[in-house]
RNA sequence: GGAGUCGGCUGAAUGGUCGCUGUCCCUGCGGGGAUGGAGGAAAGUCCGGGCUCCAUAGGACAGGAUGCCAGGUAAUGCCUGGGAGGCGUAAGCCUACGGAAAGUGCCACAGAAAAUAUACCGCCUGAUCGGCCGGCCUUGGCGGGCCGAUUCGGUAAGGGUGAAAUGGUGCGGUAAGAGCGCACCGCGUCGCUGGCAACAGCGGCGGCAGGGUAAACCCCAUCCGGAGCAAGACCAAAUAGGGGAACAGACGGCUCGCCGUCACGCGUGGUCCGCGCGGUUCCCGGGUAGGUCGCUUCAGGUGCGCGGCGACGCGCAUCGCAGAUGAAUGACCAUUCUCGACAGAACCCGGCUUACAGGCCGGCUCCCACC
């Protein structure tokens, strides 16, 4: 019953560009063709979420509302596994063609892979640096 | 009823569940309740204002905008009314609608010629020469007509062109012609009348300037300081740095809060000397992240009355109608219908322009039918 934990509230998202900056600087990433989504833990008790739409991906005003409630709504009604995720959300540019429903499965396919990904190098949460090239 | 034209309105509805956000109330500070929450274009950012900061004695130049007249307005490049020209049977629509008798530039092709005014073709009188024809008479002369060539002149009527050629039509006139003369139309100018004016009507006078292009330069008239809410005002961490105060090991001096000497720590170095740096606490101002204000109550909407042809103005009554800030105004489900367009506020207004599935209402015009 996660029905009392489905809201959305300041504390859920992400505020400040210092925010947003922290998860690009090293982020798992997540792709398809409608959107990527980075995270990366924050080691709170829950998740946040921020949204880079930009008006190069999406002309006009009135479908980057669209995308962003979409994205919001899908978000606000995940089970709390995703707790402890940064996640920015950016969209990508044929999203405006596609109706609700496709993008919905879409957001909820990358929910989970995210969760996947991030649970495993977790463990120690020790942010080893991303330039490991091995060769 | 059909065709057209002008103007206005609308922009799926109802219920349930889960959210976001402004305001108010309650609270055990976890939250709960009530209520408000995109547009006619919120768009393009093309004009005009308010507001804020900066600049500013006054003027000139440059640059830009506007361009028939009058009115409306906070203001306009907007709107209303009027005038002129063009289109349409009409309702009605369109107009960048000052100046080409200031100067400069450009004008392909065609055409004799494209702006200088007449050269060329053509037309016509005369002169000379040649040819043909017929007339008169004293047979050798006289005086003619027609055609051709050359030439002195006269012409601007005509010359397939072209977007455009010294205004058009008719009559007179002439060797041929020509505003050469006359009438009407056109143009210019002067006067009168009507109108605030643009302009219109009427009358007189002048035979009459001379292509187009000014969204080519330009001339004339009028207007214009710059930047924009990331404007601007305030609060203000952490870190670094600036200024100041107090305190900070020992000894000595004196004008009694300063000076001098020696110590101390760190760096450099193998070590010494030497050289460089200097601690703690508090305060002050600048300033970054961040936050607060600006931020929605107004050139405000609606109704009625009055003034005005109208845009609009005045008065009274009444209503409170988004205010976010990584940025709210949504998602899902069900039912119904004519299956739903363009599109999302970001300081605020007034315009213009552009986009738009459909639906509704009204005025006017033309045609057809019927009474």
């Amino acid at each position: 019953m996660y029905a009392g934990d489905a809201r959305f509230p300041r504390s859920r998202r992400l505020l400040t560009s210092a925010q947003y900056g922290r998860v690009f600087a090293q982020a798992v990433k997540s792709g398809d063709a409608y959107f990527t989504v980075l995270c990366r833990p924050n080691g709170l008790g829950h998740a946040r979420l921020g949204l880079a739409v930009s008006r190069k991906a999406l002309r006009r005003a009135a479908d980057r509302n669209r995308i962003k409630r979409l994205a919001r709504e899908s978000f606000r009604r995940q089970p709390s596994q995703l707790a402890g995720l940064d996640l920015v959300l950016m969209a990508r540019r044929g999203v405006a063609e596609q109706d609700n429903s496709v993008l919905q499965r879409s957001l909820e396919r990358h929910w989970q892979r995210l969760v996947k990904r991030c649970a495993l190098p977790s463990d120690g949460d020790q942010e080893r640096p991303a330039v490991e090239s091995s060769y």
